[in-house]
RNA sequence: GGGCAGUUAGCUCAGCUGGUAGAGCACUCCCUUGACGUGGGAGUGGUCAGAGGUUCGAAUCCUCUACUGCCCACCA
């Protein structure tokens, strides 16, 4: 019998934990027939239909916050609900290392109080130390993803650094590298002097500052007239290598395909034309300075790679068709070929290095800081008459989000991933698209919301190649060595040079065949080859090997002939880009299937007045603070009832305590309805006889399509009002008030009623009623709330052959 | 600059395939003691941001406008 007062669930809740836990109902290999565990392999051969989900692993460093208990939540209902609709479930949980991040916490919280650094530490030594203080930190995420009674397989627990995912995704860098998709080349990155790293475009940030735009006079090569530039970086001025004007300006068409010539310098650059420039802007001519600047590095690799396909033969009316532009017309062929013809590709100068410093051939600039630069050249142009104004803006800035220093674009040579080779990306923009337009399909990926999914595609559509080498300790070494020291350096004219033990090295990889393979100075192994080869010191981006997460922790655990595709990717919407895509990309490359059926977005919890929670703004609401209070089931509540795919949501006190009453109104009702059916046993023939109680059991049947066709529909949240809604106010507040009279066996003086006859006929009918649709409520409910229905579950009377436990009952 | 959302009762938000506006909280009045006061009943309160269109019928579909939020970005 249920106990007397409020439900409370920090008696019930621990007390059903240990039940399931001591049945091994979260294993897949727990059979609900023998009520045994079989062995793996039985499980594998198991006719159950299978279904999976991966948990997103959340960094191994801390507790879970309370976003990504929402996850498990959501991941947790689908699992309880696919088992109870007879599948064999696998949820597969694991954490991440989370590299950058991961490390940046790790010297913050450990190293710091302690008065150390992470210099004080050998690599070997400091990867140690971080990997033990993310095992001691991952054992309190699992008693918290135990807590909230998610039931996922803990015994499979998986960390991004386990040596059985280190393989698979090694494995994949090497592979990638043989199929000539990573290589290493020099491009333009963006440098944190914060971290000493490449950081990539996702760890920048915005800031809104005032910047003197400065307009600088470039005499032409021809005749005694200047061409005007405006720029915020007088000290870039000294890599420029062109000047880009809006190819419909008329102010400057006659000046494009001639030269200018660079004050200071003396060197001689073409003036080309890029739709890109703004017309509006400055003097609508933009100095451009391939090396330090990210729009003008992509317009001079356009105008390369355009200039390149020159070579094509022209049709009939002189146009020559282009990868990117389409047909270009005869007059800008002509200039085109021009200033091909004279300068060839138009050159990279790099002027600053990772040191801050100037150099490269700037003459008496070389050595000087930036800021110094800026103040000398600002005084050499003044000399010589050449500014001919000063006015305030206001800038976009890039910075570093972690250390919040001013990134400082230039050029490196890091490992790229091509996302055009064999169609990395391209399979996945199928794959997306399909989901939309044909969702039935086999390797159809489907986004809920279906709008998230516009949101992937033009992701997609704009991704440039990925770098992902990363300049830290913690992660995943990259797997290449070197035959002695690979250095870079800027030689005398601003180019980067790189060598390998003294050797330099021009293309170091390209199409998988490099001169330095062929010179044997490198090479691409997990164990190192042998004396004298030195490993490359950067760490893979932490989304390498996360973004490979389905597959390696289905390899890892032999699981892949059983559970891949699996079938929901359910996470938050911030990291549908630069997670799920990156996983859908990786696995139609790696395994040539999807990786999931279904993606689930789930809204992003802010703080109670709307903001976002951050320890900084101190309203972070911990898992604590609402489950120590009033259970894991109210808290899985406030995520689910209403809620929909995609939108975000604030914690609502109010909204948590009606949830808390909810259950209590369970609970009340559940004890209301066993107490009247003490006398009741399910196994008997029953005869319906009230029409109430048939349009009652209607109503339910109704209600439990309903709500499966919205979970089957991805829309959770309905089919948790729907249920919260009919519960409360037709079973308790209606059916289970007009069944009262047919119930009671005493009156109001005590005399017995409802004891034999009709009356005790229509009693019968109304305990059947009661019973069996108290039944289906708690089987409705209980992948939302899965502690209480299960605790009432127990109390029920039950048919031959039902279930002990309500996670396996049909 | 581009992309994606949102704008519904005083507040926080639902409203799936178009069919007479919903919930919780708040407010007003009432009822209850043998499941539950963490309760029950009744009620007040909205020209569904604005304009136009499609339709027998639009909060729902289309177009435009305004405002808000998020994300991306290559204005020197």
């Amino acid at each position: 019998m249920l106990y007397k007062g409020p439900y409370d669930p920090n008696k019930t809740e621990p007390e059903i934990l240990k039940f399931w836990q001591e049945n091994n109902f979260y294993k897949p290999e727990y059979n609900p027939e023998t009520d045994k565990i079989m062995s793996f392999e039985e499980m594998k051969k198991d006719s159950r239909p299978p279904f999976s989900i991966i948990n997103p692993p959340p960094n191994a460093y801390d507790r879970p916050h309370i976003g990504n208990i929402s996850g498990y939540a959501y991941q947790d209902l689908f699992g309880r609900y696919n088992r109870m609709k007879g599948k064999k479930v696998l949820l597969q949980p694991g954490k991440d290392h989370a590299g950058q991040e991961g490390e940046a916490v790790f010297i913050k919280n450990e190293l710091k109080p302690k008065g150390k650094e992470k210099k004080d530490f050998t690599r070997e030594e400091f990867y140690k130390a971080t990997y033990e203080y993310n095992e001691k930190n991952m054992a309190l995420a699992l008693k918290d993803e135990i807590r909230v009674g998610l039931s996922a397989d803990f015994d499979r627990n998986l960390f991004t650094l386990d040596p059985k995912i280190v393989d698979t995704v090694l494995d994949t860098f090497m592979q990638m590298y043989r199929d000539g998709m990573v290589y290493k080349g020099v491009r333009i990155i963006n440098w944190s002097p914060g971290m000493q790293s490449a950081i990539s475009d996702n760890d920048t940030a915005r800031i809104e500052r005032e910047a003197e735009l400065i307009y600088i006079k470039y005499p032409l090569e021809e005749g005694k007239d200047f061409i005007e530039v405006a720029t915020t970086r007088p000290e870039t001025m000294l890599g420029d290598t062109a000047v880009v004007v809006d190819p419909n300006d008329k102010r400057y068409s006659k000046l494009i395909g001639k030269y200018a010539v660079l004050p200071l310098i003396n060197r001689r650059i073409p003036i080309i034309a890029n739709g890109k420039v703004n017309q509006e802007f400055g003097t609508g001519a933009v100095k451009l300075t391939p090396a330090h600047s990210n729009d003008d590095y992509y317009m001079t690799e356009e105008w390369n790679q355009l200039t390149e396909q020159l070579e094509r033969k022209p049709d009939a009316k002189g146009r020559v068709i282009t990868e990117a532009l389409g047909y270009v017309p005869k007059s800008k062929i002509e200039y085109w070929k021009k200033i091909r013809k004279e300068v060839g590709k138009i050159p990279y100068i790099n002027v600053i290095w990772k040191d801050l410093k100037m150099c490269g051939p700037i003459g008496k600039y070389k050595g000087m800081s930036i800021d110094e630069a800026k103040a000398e050249v600002r005084k050499d142009l003044e000399k010589l008459g050449l500014i001919s104004k000063i006015e305030k803006i206001k800038q976009n800035l890039t910075i570093c989000d972690r250390t919040k220093t001013v990134v400082e674009p230039m050029m490196s040579s890091q490992w790229f991933i091509d996302v055009n080779a064999k169609d990395f990306r391209q399979k996945a923009i199928e794959a997306i698209e399909k989901g939309l337009k044909n969702p039935e399909a086999e390797d159809a990926v489907r986004i809920h919301p279906s709008s998230m999914a516009e949101k992937a595609l033009f992701w997609l559509n704009n991704l440039r190649d990925w770098p992902i080498s990363r300049s830290i300790w913690w992660g995943y070494r990259i797997p290449v060595w070197y035959k002695g020291e690979p250095k870079e350096e800027i030689n005398k004219e601003g180019q980067i040079v790189q060598t390998i033990g003294g050797v330099e090295i021009k293309n170091l990889i390209e199409d998988g065949k490099t001169e330095a393979e062929e010179k044997e100075l490198i090479k691409v192994q997990v164990g190192s080859p042998g004396g004298g080869w030195v490993q490359d010191t950067d760490c893979l981006d932490t989304w390498f090997s996360s973004g490979q997460w389905p597959y390696a922790t289905l390899t890892a655990g032999n699981l892949m002939d059983t559970f891949y595709p699996t079938d929901v990717m359910e996470t938050a919407y911030d990291i549908l880009e630069v997670w799920v895509c990156r996983m859908i990309m990786f696995s139609l490359y790696r395994t040539g299937k999807i990786p999931f059926k279904n993606v689930y977005l789930h809204g992003l919890i802010k703080a109670e007045n709307g903001q976002k929670m951050s320890k900084s703004k101190g309203n972070v609401v911990s898992m604590d603070d609402i489950v120590n209070q009033y259970g894991a089931d109210t808290l899985r509540l406030f995520y689910l009832v209403g809620n929909k795919a995609g939108a975000a949501y604030r914690v609502d006190w109010e909204k948590i305590k009606g949830n808390r009453n909810f259950l209590n109104k369970i609970w009340n009702a559940s004890k209301f309805s066993l107490m009247n059916l003490e006398d009741f046993d399910p196994n008997e023939k029953i005869e319906i006889t009230n029409e109430e109680d048939k349009k009652f059991i209607e109503e339910i049947k109704n209600l439990t399509k309903e709500t499966t066709n919205h979970l089957e529909k991805f829309r959770p949240g309905l089919a948790a009002a729907d249920i919260y809604d009919h519960f409360w106010h037709t079973f308790a507040d209606i059916y289970i008030e007009t069944a009262k009279p047919r119930l009671y066996t005493k009156d109001k003086e005590g005399k017995p009623i409802n004891q034999e006859g009709e009356s005790l006929k229509r009693r019968k009918s109304a305990q059947y009623t009661l019973w069996s649709s108290l039944k289906t409520y708690l089987q409705l409910l209980h992948p939302f709330i899965p502690f209480i229905t299960e605790a009432i579950w127990q109390e029920l009377p039950k048919q031959k052959g039902e279930k002990e436990t309500i996670m396996y009952s049909k």
